[in-house]
DNA sequence: AACATAGGTAGCGATTCGAAACCAGTTGTT
DNA sequence: AACAACTGGTTTCGAATCGCTACCTATGTT
């Protein structure tokens, strides 16, 4: 990834610890799993998950709280409460994916019954991959860091 | 994501719980970004990510087992260990970097100083996303789960 | 030989996990 | 109105994990 090294220890200069700091937790990428299929409701992430309450309970709290779930109470039963993706946690989905993919990929005894499509055709979505702004797919080899006031100032030959 | 609901518990049916088995725990996933960044030896890792020392090494032999990384000693100082990337550590750059781009989309005073950026350019990479097998890309309600049996028979109104 | 370095391991308090029991507010039933 | 059942928690407490420090062993340096 080229000659630069990142400061990996300062926190403002990485989104990646930021990142962990929210999902980083057991159980939260599965309960993000189980909000994306459309459970909304804590006894549902409860039996789906087989997850013990107070657990469950911390780690609902704190993905509200930091913005990747609503809590709201229903409206039709004030004994439930509905918890919903924001687009926050919505934005998650690419990350959920690709971890998913590489564990179909590489995990033992993975063989989905169910595939993931684009509904407008039915075909499997592509495996995700990291794209160059104009498209082109990229590989490890072909990035590097750069300062961002240099940004676009490179070219072959820069790392 | 339409409406057939996956079966959240069977381990065999789904990458994710598989992916975290072996990313899922605290500290995996800063080693391997270090890693990425070039760190290859024990101090390396330990100094730069401030972790403990038996943490650590726990967590660098569960990559290695789970062959992530290699544990190889170093050719030419015996007392040093290189741990290097696989090409199955590789394969978690999508996901990593989706991760990264997410906490660096929403979190909070995130400001890098450095942009992973096409090395042939010079220009920032593009956002991760889905996207269709013939490159358009997808959000979550162009998706759709479909019996890997039935695949390609969908199409419009399917869902 | 003496010392420093690299990569671990061992011991031990502090934190977190997780199973089960309990609790309060709401809804359904009689 | 009385009572049971349901929902979303909280509390309790033993077990596992985390993380700091000290220590250990093999190798390299002087």
């Amino acid at each position: 990834m080229g000659e630069l090294r990142e400061q990996l220890r300062d926190m403002t200069d990485c989104g990646l610890p930021q990142a962990l700091e929210v999902m980083g937790e057991r159980w939260s990428f599965l309960i993000l799993r189980a909000a994306f299929n459309g459970f909304i409701h804590f006894e549902e992430f409860s039996s789906e998950l087989g997850i013990a309450r107070n657990i469950l309970s911390n780690r609902l709290g704190r993905l509200v709280e930091h913005g990747v779930l609503t809590r709201e109470p229903c409206a039709v039963d004030k004994r439930k409460i509905e918890y919903r993706l924001t687009p926050k946690g919505v934005d998650l989905l690419p990350a959920m994916l690709a971890l998913r993919q590489w564990g179909e990929k590489h995990g033992v005894n993975v063989d989905p019954e169910l595939v993931l499509v684009d509904a407008a055709n039915g075909q499997p979505v592509a495996p995700i991959a990291i794209h160059a702004d104009d498209g082109r797919e990229l590989g490890w080899h072909d990035l590097a860091w750069q300062k961002r006031e240099d940004v676009g100032k490179g070219g072959p030959g820069c790392c």
